[in-house]
DNA sequence: TCAGATTAATTGTATTATAATATGCCTTAA
DNA sequence: TTAAGGCATATTATAATACAATTAATCTGA
């Protein structure tokens, strides 16, 4: 197996591993290989794989017991919200599908974080939200600075200004959520001062404290990737 | 250490120190004890505490480097939508102030969730709901029937209608939210019809396929919970 | 035909040994 | 005195082996 930046050798075998489970290359019902198979077929030992094999179980990827093998759990039971799986699915090719489901998830998601930040987010929290915004109409102004750095900050300082724990969690979420999104949805970069605007916009609603205008905002920026991903769908047939 | 339930003992180790950690028993500065002072203290061998570690590393709980040893991560890397660390998380006291970041998470979630189940759902999906919503209704009206599973089957079932992965997957945490939240809110067992009859307008809009309205009555539905729980936070001071 | 015992395959746990890694100390030279 | 580089050391990482526990499948006997 190539060694790859800094990992351990437990930690490329999960990585192999879950990548294939989620790539569905081992089915649910036949499970996967035995830990001795494993150990031979990657020339490692038996250590080295069960560890492998508890990070993808605590991961809700796999389950294994004495007698019966190591199986492949129900997609339902993998935890999406883990951001090695995250990542393990987009390997998998992101579909589609898949970036409508991220888009519905963050109208679900990014509104209300929107509003909590405008009701609970503290003076500091909101200072960040400034910054990222200024970043981003920087990026549209200045071509060799970076639009999704300031982006991703942006999405992400709000999730902390929400003061809700699980809508920070969700950080790492999101900012695949919103890469994936922008990777499809960005034709030019004519526009870029125009949506550097509109994210101003969302920050001053919480600037001046106004949650619903903060919600409404948001779901408005959500909803026009969201129009661009259905025509697109469309499209594609 | 008690033997509980069919875990095994790399399981029980993880149960253990997954709730120590989460519980604050370890700070992040001092970490956890070594490899070798854990098997000393649970009379254990290293390959059980090693598979341990493994998985809370695995749920972000904890990572471990050579002659490091093992750190306890930053609570905000902590997998909070793992069912093991929910759970660890409310063994260590569920206070208000979770209880409350539950709903605001519900209220982002369940709303949209109800929306997409009324625009996507298949009928037999929706069908289902409205069998929740019968189980309710039936448990409003004989005592012996569990109230509690009803509803909680009503909420999953919207999380399965909506047709987006990452919805259903936050079955167990809305499960648990909701859980908690009637722990609170639910003082007498008398107005257990009105509620039935509320989630049957959900179930109605759903089916009728009237996403706006779904979403509105889902939103009124945990607004109430919101209320109450926060005159109880006032109360408490 | 079925209940119960037996067998065998696989994971679970323990033990020991060695390698890899990174911290902090120590040495040396400027 | 201080900074650079090497060395010792603590700790995890990996390997190898042995045996125990679990459970699915098979066999046995009535």
């Amino acid at each position: 197996m190539a060694r790859i930046e800094n990992l351990n050798l437990s930690q490329r075998v999960t990585n192999e591993l879950g990548r294939a489970i989620i790539a569905g290359e081992y089915s649910a019902e036949a499970g996967l290989p035995t830990e001795a198979q494993l150990c031979e077929e990657y020339g490692i030992s038996r250590t080295a794989v069960r560890e492998a094999v508890k990070m993808l179980a605590a991961k809700g990827l796999i389950s294994s017991r004495p007698r019966q093998g190591i199986r492949v759990e129900p997609a339902a039971n993998w935890n999406l919200y883990d951001t090695s799986v995250l990542k393990w699915m987009l390997d998998s090719g992101p579909s589609l599908l898949v970036l409508k489901e991220f888009l519905q998830m963050r109208l679900a998601i990014e509104p209300q974080a929107a509003a909590l930040a405008a009701e609970f987010g503290t003076d500091e929290d909101i200072r960040k939200i400034g910054e990222a915004v200024e970043g981003m109409k920087r990026a549209a102004a200045d071509p060799d600075i970076s639009m999704h750095e300031a982006d991703l900050a942006f999405h992400t300082s709000i999730l902390f200004a929400s003061r809700n724990r699980f809508f920070f969690q969700l950080r790492d979420f999101i900012s695949t959520a919103l890469s994936v999104s922008i990777q499809h949805t960005t034709p030019a970069k004519g526009n870029d001062m125009v949506v550097a605007e509109d994210h101003g916009k969302i920050y001053t609603a919480i600037l001046n404290r106004q949650p619903e205008r903060a919600k409404n905002m948001m779901t408005y920026l959500i909803d026009e990737a969201m129009t661009f991903i259905e025509a697109e769908i469309k499209r594609a047939g």
